[in-house]
Formats: C-alpha cells, sequence, structure tokens
DNA sequence: TCAAAAGTGTTCGGCGTACACCCATGC
DNA sequence: GCATGGGTGTACGCCGAACACTTTTGA
C-alpha cells in the first residue's frame, strides 16, 4: 500500500488530502422544509454559511466524527444519520485539500434550541428553497441530499423522524406534500398509508373549529424498507 | 475548520487519516456473478486477495483516483465508475488510520485481459459466490456492492454495461437472473423490457441447433432511471 | 350558521403475474 | 426426427388514480 511520494514541497500534513464530515439535518418548520446552516466568522469566509463539518481525527470513526461535529457545532444529539455520499473534488475547498463526507437526518424539531460555538457567530434554520450562499460544495451536497431524501420518502419509513410520538394523518400527508412538492389526494394517501400497518391509533385531538382528529403513533421507530407511495 | 492537534506520538502525516479508494469491478462470466480481485505480495498479506486501490493524491479527485488505481492495478481503462459508499472504521485496516471510498462499475469482460502490477503477484475473476478471504473490511464492501447492484438493476438501464452492443433477449434475461439470483418468466420479461422502448432491433443471429435468434442492441448506452421490473 | 379540517367508498384502467405451445435450426 | 433455445398471447386480480360529500367542532 506504500504510494509514490510527491515533492515535499508542502507543509506538515499536506502530502495528502485531509478528511472531513458534514452534516445536513433536516426538518418541517411553519410548513417549509428546513436546515441548520451555521455562520463562519473568520476571513475568507467571514459572514457566510455553512453546513456543520469538520475534520475527521484519528481515533474516531468517520460515523463518530459525523455525531461528534454535530454535537460541536449545533449542540444537537441523538440524532441518526445516514452517510450520503463523498465529495472529492481538488478544488473544492479553496485553501486546503479536504475531502469531505457528508451525512444526512431528518429529525423533528419542535421545542429543540440550536446552540454553535463560539468559532461561529450565527446559527438557524433555512428553507431549502430560499438558501444564502453556501461556502464550498454545499449547495451540491444539498441537492444530493433532497434527492435521496425524496427517495427514502417513498420506500421507506424515514418520516417518523420528522413527527412527533403521535400526529394526525393530515400532518403526516402534509408532511409528504411539503417534502415531494406536490399535492397528494386525501383518500388515497389515508387508504394507502393505513393499509401499510406502520401506524397504531391512539387518542383523538380535540383543537381549533373542526372535527377532532384521530391521532396516530408508529408501531416501530425503526427503519424499515416499505413501498409507501 | 482548524482543529485541536492531538499528541504529537506519531509520524509525519498520521495526525489525520488518509483517504484510499478501492474498486469493485463486476462482470457477467461462466453464468456467473464475478468480480475482479488482486493478490497482495508483500507481508503482512503476503498471499492474500483484496480489491483494487490505493491512497488518494493530493492533486487529483477521488474520482480520478479511482480510476487511476483500477488503471494501475488490473489494466482496465474507460470504466464508468459510480461511487458505492465510504467506509471509515477507525480499525478497518489494522496497520493504519485509512478512510476508504468505495466505487463499483459492471463491465462487459469478453475479450479483455487483466494485468496488475508488480507489486501484486496475481489478479483475476472470483464469482462472488465463492469468495476468498479478503483483507480490511473488503467483504463489507461487497455485501454493500451486491445489494446496490440488484437495486439499481431495477430502477435504471445499468444492464447495458454488462452487454456486448448486440445481445439476444434470453442474454439479456439471463443476466437478470445471475443477478437477481433468480427465475423470471420469459414472456413477461420480454414483454416487459420491450415496452420499456430502450432497445432496437439489428440482426438474426444463426447459430446452435435451434431457431435463430433477434439481436437487439440499447438506443442510448447513458444512465437512465427507468422502472425495469 | 358558518368556517375549518376530518373522515370516508366506488369506479375504472393498467399493469404485473401466471401459464403452454409452436418455430427454426443443426446434427 | 430430435434436441435445443427462440418466440409469442390471454385471462385474472390487484393496486393506483380520480373523484365529492358528510361530520364535528369553535366561534
Amino acid at each position: 500500500m506504500s504510494e509514490p511520494r510527491l515533492n515535499n514541497h508542502q507543509p506538515r500534513q499536506a502530502d495528502y488530502p485531509k478528511a472531513a464530515v458534514d452534516v445536513l439535518i433536516f426538518s418541517i418548520r411553519d410548513l417549509g422544509l428546513k436546515i441548520v446552516l451555521i455562520k463562519m466568522k473568520k476571513p475568507p469566509f467571514a459572514g457566510v454559511w455553512t453546513l456543520p463539518g469538520g475534520l475527521v481525527r484519528l481515533n474516531e470513526s468517520i460515523d463518530q466524527a459525523a455525531v461528534r461535529e454535530l454535537e460541536e457545532k449545533t449542540g444537537l444529539k441523538n440524532v441518526y444519520l445516514e452517510q450520503l455520499y463523498t465529495f472529492g473534488d481538488v478544488k473544492r475547498d479553496p485553501l486546503s485539500r479536504v475531502i469531505s463526507v457528508a451525512y444526512f437526518a431528518l429529525i423533528n424539531s419542535e421545542g429543540i434550541s440550536l446552540q454553535t460555538t463560539p468559532k461561529y457567530s450565527a446559527i438557524d434554520w433555512f428553507n431549502v428553497k430560499e438558501l444564502p450562499t453556501l461556502v464550498y460544495d454545499h449547495s451540491e451536497m444539498l441537492k444530493v441530499a433532497l434527492q435521496r431524501l425524496r427517495a427514502k420518502l417513498q420506500y421507506t419509513n424515514v418520516v417518523y423522524n420528522l413527527l412527533p410520538p403521535t400526529f394526525t394523518l393530515g400532518e403526516l400527508r402534509r408532511i409528504y406534500e411539503i417534502m415531494l412538492d406536490c399535492q397528494l389526494d386525501k383518500r388515497n394517501f389515508c387508504k394507502k398509508f393505513l393499509s401499510l400497518g406502520l401506524l397504531k391509533s391512539t387518542d383523538l385531538r380535540r383543537e381549533g373549529p373542526h372535527r377532532p382528529a384521530q391521532l396516530w403513533s408508529f408501531k416501530q421507530r425503526t427503519p424499515t424498507i416499505v413501498e409507501i407511495l
């Protein structure tokens, strides 16, 4: 596995690319699909928004690095991350040679607050349709993530990650409509989703000037492959 | 992006993990699904089989690294590689900390010969059902690749990579049967595949003691998403 | 009584699946 | 003439798609 050396004209640790992780956290908020970004403080990228992420260390797996970076830079814990894709163009980071493994997750962000480190000047949710300019190839990462997300919604039960413990079929359908950016027929959606047998009914919710809604919860909150739509 | 330093107890270039690529080349040969492996020469892995691969260099993208490593270690050129998954457990390589981006491709290997470098003692095709012991986490990579391959056969036209320019519907079906490890109904398969409109008929092939077969070719040999089975 | 969201059934067409026999050829 | 793979059509059932009205409540 020893490789031909390049000329030693680079500083320490620069003879090979470094590895990093970047994390895309999605959630449904205010009837839109949002993502967590943090704002950089140091030149040359001061004021620019970026995905939370950082270099992989020697003593941690890349999965662990993603979890650690997510917690350090956003405060989010216990999030189930899934590997998305690895980005390795030579110039993706103009300042140094970094290969980045992107991870993503869906979360329910009700009552959750974000907190970044002093190294960044802000952290916030952004609607994926109205994003600021992002550093590096982070827009590309988002594009890939959205594709994958939409695909996974249709053949897995990942949607449970976005939902609170109980919810109405209307809320469930609204999530699909937001994520897939389309309208879904109410009757067909309910019929199909209930026929999958993933849900169990719980209470009734009476609120607002309309008929009370049946509340449902997922029988199992574990990743499963199912043909949903 | 500067990171806390670990203790400087490691040699040069070991303060961060290195990045590598590994390549899984699949082909149908002798009615079986085969993969290219090379045999290691140097201790401590002398005599053990491995996937072709190696470290990513500073001045190349990871995609380019995969292409370069594939050519260097197998002689294969002009292969369309697709990124599979990135493997980054701390102990996946017991000797050094390496994160590996796996790539895969399907090729038609008729009339193609393999040739590795003097650093390896052999190169050969192996049936994926009768593999020797592999180094590192290469068996895991194969497992992931097979899953992905089977999935992609069903919703894309990737199969064209396995086929010669012209082929019979029987040959096409046989490939699906081998890859999916199941029997497919001849009439339904033909009906479905032809209805996709991906093929155009060319000549007749008369050979062997049976009715001549219609030969087909793909109208386009470019990646396309289609619901096939 | 009005506005708002919840809940519910039927019809139709298309597609996947199961299934069996004749065809053209080389030997 | 026989063995070998090539080629073809129909019937049925299920599922996805389209589509509208009634229910319950709060204000």
